[in-house]
RNA sequence: AGGCGCGUAGCUCAGUUGGUUAGAGCGCUGCCUUGACAUGGCAGAGGUCGGCGGUUCGAAUCCGCCCGUGCCUACCA
């Protein structure tokens, strides 16, 4: 084995093996255990968020399946509509093809042949992880069988009245020139102003101010076009006398009325509201109130429509705005403007400012769909962690608002509603399915819906719809409901509850019992991760390495904002001065394991990650030094088990027991740190060095070095299995070697039995044993450290006081003792007996003596000792306070007080012989 | 405006039901190329747990207020 390991030259091949033997499908009797995936866009690429999201999956499957569970995790991607359009239309642009040219069919044409070209990118990507997905059961969202249960589940909840067609005020992107659902829509913070407009008031009235107009507050100028009132506080005195009066709407040659509504806040701007029914969802439920008139002053790209006077029409908003407020002016009606800051609302794929337009869409009535989804979490069948989720899938369930599910998109599935000539709808699977179905004559012409639904309505039945719904298949009954679903907290609306709606409704059974909502992977700095700001990562860059200029050429090129590039390139040089080396997915993995708590976003420091590579190096190395020292084991004995044999197998069944629960509370950080702590700092610290006192010593009897020799390997087994969920690639590999020394049957690691607790015995006896070995070697190695004393300089050591069980020790650890404190002679001195100048430390009650004897300065020395004493005389303080406090004393535990009790008097006496010591050495200084 | 988080060592984060001396990784300091590993070993420094007040014998932990910060939801024109 080489002194390193090197992750590219193991990783690849085993994943191919592991996949070609078919260990990713369900196999064996055990329970069924299922895990959904979030459906990767299909034509997209892996970023950091999917590889923090499937290493946790993949961890809870690997374990599952080592426990012997009959594991599912279904692969499958998503069709993603919007997303997927925009990047194609975008492409086919800069070949100078326009999409509405092109026409349907061929536009959709070009979105397959994008699917089939880039299509692999991702699953490739996806492999590279070690993610063990079932590919033999690969899913599209747009496949055959999906595409049956899309326009079965549309079909039924039509015919149950759970889908309706409506005239409705939607959110509309002018950009894509398509409604979008509330979700998609993100308001931000945006500096603008408030324009004040005066509305002459009509047939001379006045108001109680004695002016002859109203002056209205608005934030779009433009929509002014569209007024159909203004509203007033109906207690407001300004205007009481007003309501049900006119004004004149300037610029139009309209006459609006005066109409009083409690929506109308008296305390904001002047008390008055224009009122534009058609293109403010506010306005539009006054306008409901009031009986208005609905003016849809906005085309679908949002360019005045001939509803307007003539003057404006065909301007765009921004161009139809100024000339509003140029035109207001002009007549004298510009109250002022003031800067205002206020929410805009912008499609979150196109960034474009999102109308509310009256359009023609296809809704589902969530009401009926809802209440179920919101009673299996109250009862506790579906279960949210971290808990805290709970109440933000409450809160937004509890106030859901019909959920708009038409697009007017070209890539995605095609509604399956058909019209007739006189308006009539026919909703039905196919149009020969809607003939039969309605009974139409073969002779009326049908036309189809050309809107398609939107992209999260087919991944809502992906719990179901992959395992064969419709149809009853054995995989639905065995995998549904799904054990956990693990996801982002961005998705709980989008995503999981509409899941939890559909599944509810169309099976009757719950799609998954857990939901383990993880924080977002955001940069260093904690900013989201973003091409615009140049800032992102990509995993394969993390497993596979990359030079800096390949970096800057990733991050600088093909950006919507190019002047953006100088400010990227050198924040890039600056954190990846050489690029970044290759780290390999264990350790890429092991990092995200080990980011993963309770719930909040995680940052994502490259100094993890190096940390981590380094403990799989530390695997590597240990794995190396174990199969050169267990030469000459005999395979049939377990030995011998010496004290230190006993001490590493009880913790082994701590560790065991640890990370089992770990996983069981979905805890991967503390997961990660078990392994980590228990690999290197005590079997690799610890537990390694001391077993070269027992193999390298020949008058060690070969029935303990036996024992030794098989507790190496039989915990290093151990290690291997309890950490290849996490860490696959290189535990397969080390394993590899190790299994054929204990003579087990070959095989992946990835199907063997996970460790149970007690296949390890614990051992309570010796583990306290070798706390005392520990305590006595790090005390010693103090003295050395502090004194400056060369690791091959041996050192004699005295020991004084102490019991006999310190005796019994320090005899069955004697050769351990001398080899990691480098002593050369350890020798007891009686109690009586006058020490020589020495360094001291305590364990215990034991002395603990390195002579000074030309080794050690007696000023270092009595440094050293100033500072042990100031600390006991700290803690001595502490403690001492606590118990002349009469309340402590008599209102706390007694336990708690004999404990206090307890150390005061170890302290007290600590303390004396430290100051008793530091006096001697006075006297020598 | 509401709701939910967060604020602990230079940095990134743990800290279970209040009870030894508040931990880890990285970084830092000193020594060390010892026969698994310099992607390493040993030793060490470093924290008034955001602030104030309260409950309690005892608070990083529970309560209140404040400051800072992040996210989600919302109709203030």
């Amino acid at each position: 084995m080489d002194s390193s390991f090197d992750p590219n030259s193991i990783e690849q091949s085993l994943y191919a093996e592991w996949e070609a033997a078919g260990h990713f499908s369900p196999n064996g009797n055990g329970k069924n255990y299922c895990v959904l995936i979030p459906p990767p866009n299909v034509t997209g690429t892996l970023h950091m968020g999917h590889a923090f999201n499937q290493t946790l999956m993949d961890t809870l499957i690997r374990y599952q399946r080592m426990k012997g569970s009959r594991t599912l995790w279904q692969m499958g991607t998503d069709h993603a509509g919007i997303a997927t359009q925009m990047l194609v239309e975008r492409r086919l642009n800069e070949q100078g093809i326009k999409r509405l040219e092109l026409g349907r069919e061929k536009f959709v044409d070009e979105v397959w042949q994008w699917r089939e070209e880039s299509g692999g990118t991702i699953k490739e990507q996806i492999r590279r992880m070690g993610s063990s997905l079932d590919w033999s059961r690969d899913r599209f969202t747009m496949d055959e069988g999906y595409a049956k249960a899309v326009l079965t589940v549309f079909e039924r909840l039509y015919d149950e009245g759970l889908i309706y067609r409506g005239q409705r005020l939607v959110n509309w992107d002018p950009e894509l020139g398509t409604a979008i659902s509330d979700l998609e829509v993100e308001n931000t913070d945006e500096q603008g102003h408030m324009w004040h407009f005066r509305y002459p008031l009509a047939d001379g009235q006045q108001t109680a101010a004695g002016q002859a107009y109203l002056t209205v507050a608005t934030t779009r100028p433009e929509t002014m076009l569209g007024d159909t009132a203004v509203a007033v506080n109906p207690d407001d005195p300004r205007y009481r006398d007003l309501i049900g009066g006119q004004v004149e709407l300037p610029l139009t040659g309209r006459i609006i009325p005066i109409i009083a509504d409690t929506y109308v806040d008296m305390e904001f701007g002047t008390g008055c509201v224009k009122i534009t029914p058609a293109h403010d969802f506010n306005d539009h439920e006054v306008g409901h109130r009031h009986n208005l008139p609905q003016i849809n002053i906005f085309a679908p790209d949002a360019t005045i429509n001939n509803n307007a006077p003539a003057a404006y029409q065909g301007l765009t908003r921004e161009a139809a705005r100024k000339a509003v407020v140029d035109d207001l002016e002009k007549l004298g009606l510009l109250d002022k403007i003031e800067p205002h800051a206020l929410k805009v609302p912008r499609g979150d794929r196109s960034g474009a400012v999102i109308e509310p337009l009256l359009t023609d869409q296809w809704f589902v009535k969530i009401g009926p769909l809802a209440e179920p989804a919101i009673a299996a979490v109250e009862n506790g069948d579906i279960e949210f962690v971290p808990k805290q989720y709970e109440n933000v899938y409450f809160s937004w369930m509890r106030d859901i608002q019909d959920w708009c599910i038409s697009r007017q998109q070209w890539w995605g599935h095609q509604i399956p509603a058909y019209y007739d000539d006189s308006g009539n709808t026919y909703v039905a699977s196919s149009e020969q399915a809607a003939r039969e179905k309605y009974q139409l004559d073969a002779g009326i012409p049908l036309r189809q819906d050309p809107d398609v639904l939107e992209t999260w309505f087919s991944s809502a039945l992906w719990p179901f719809a992959t395992l064969g719904w419709p149809d009853e298949t054995p995989e639905l009954e065995a995998f549904l409901p799904s054990s956990t679903l693990i996801t982002g907290h961005d998705i709980i609306f989008f995503w999981v509850a509409r899941m939890i709606m559909m599944t509810l409704h169309f099976t009757g059974k719950i799609p998954f019992k857990t939901v383990y909502i993880h924080g977002l992977v955001r940069a260093a700095d904690g900013n989201k991760m973003s091409k615009t700001k140049g800032n992102g990562l990509d995993p394969l860059d993390f497993i596979d390495g990359i030079t800096l200029d390949e970096l800057l050429a990733k991050r600088t090129t093909n950006l919507t904002q190019p002047k953006m590039a100088p400010k990227i390139e050198q924040a890039t040089r600056k954190d990846f001065p050489d690029g970044i080396p290759p780290y390999g997915t264990d350790a890429l993995r092991f990092t995200f394991c080990a980011l993963a708590t309770t719930g909040r976003d995680v940052r994502f420091d490259l100094n993890r990650i190096e940390g981590n590579r380094n403990f799989i190096n530390k695997l590597w190395n240990a794995t190396k030094f174990v199969l050169m020292n267990i030469d000459g084991m005999d395979p049939d004995s377990s030995g011998e088990r010496s004290i230190i044999d006993q001490w590493i197998l009880s913790k082994c069944h701590t560790l065991v027991r640890e990370v089992e629960f770990a996983l069981a509370t979905y805890r991967f950080d503390i997961f990660a740190a078990k392994i980590y702590e228990f690999a290197w700092h005590e079997y690799c610290d610890w537990y390694v060095e001391l077993s070269k006192s027992v193999l390298w010593d020949d008058t060690v009897t070969q029935d303990i070095k036996n024992g030794t020799r098989r507790t190496l390997v039989e915990v290093l087994d151990a290690l291997l299995r309890i950490s290849h969920p996490v860490i696959p690639f290189i535990t397969e590999t080390l394993w590899q070697e190790v299994a054929p020394r204990l003579g087990q049957p070959r095989g992946s690691i990835m199907v063997q039995a996970y460790p149970a607790p007690d296949d390890y015995p614990a051992n309570t006896t010796a583990e306290a044993q070798i706390d005392w070995l520990k305590s006595v070697i790090t005390a010693v190695r103090n003295i050395r450290g502090e004194a400056d004393i060369k690791p091959k300089q041996e050192v004699p050591l005295l020991f004084q006081g102490g019991d006999e069980n310190d005796r019994k020790l320090a005899a069955a650890t004697d050769a351990m003792l001398k080899r990691l404190a480098n002593a050369g002679s350890v020798n007891w001195l009686d109690e009586q007996a006058e020490a020589p100048p020495h360094a001291l430390a305590l364990v215990g009650d034991l002395k603990v003596m390195v002579p000074l004897a030309g080794l050690i300065d007696v000023e270092a020395e009595a440094t050293r000792l100033e500072k042990e004493i100031e600390k006991h005389k700290q803690d001595l303080n502490r403690v001492d306070a606590k118990l002349l406090n009469e309340n402590f004393v008599s209102k706390a535990p007694a336990d708690v007080v004999a404990k206090e009790k307890a150390k005061r008097d170890d302290l007290q006496g600590r303390l004396t012989t430290l100051e008793d010591q530091l006096k001697k050495l006075d006297t020598l200084g």
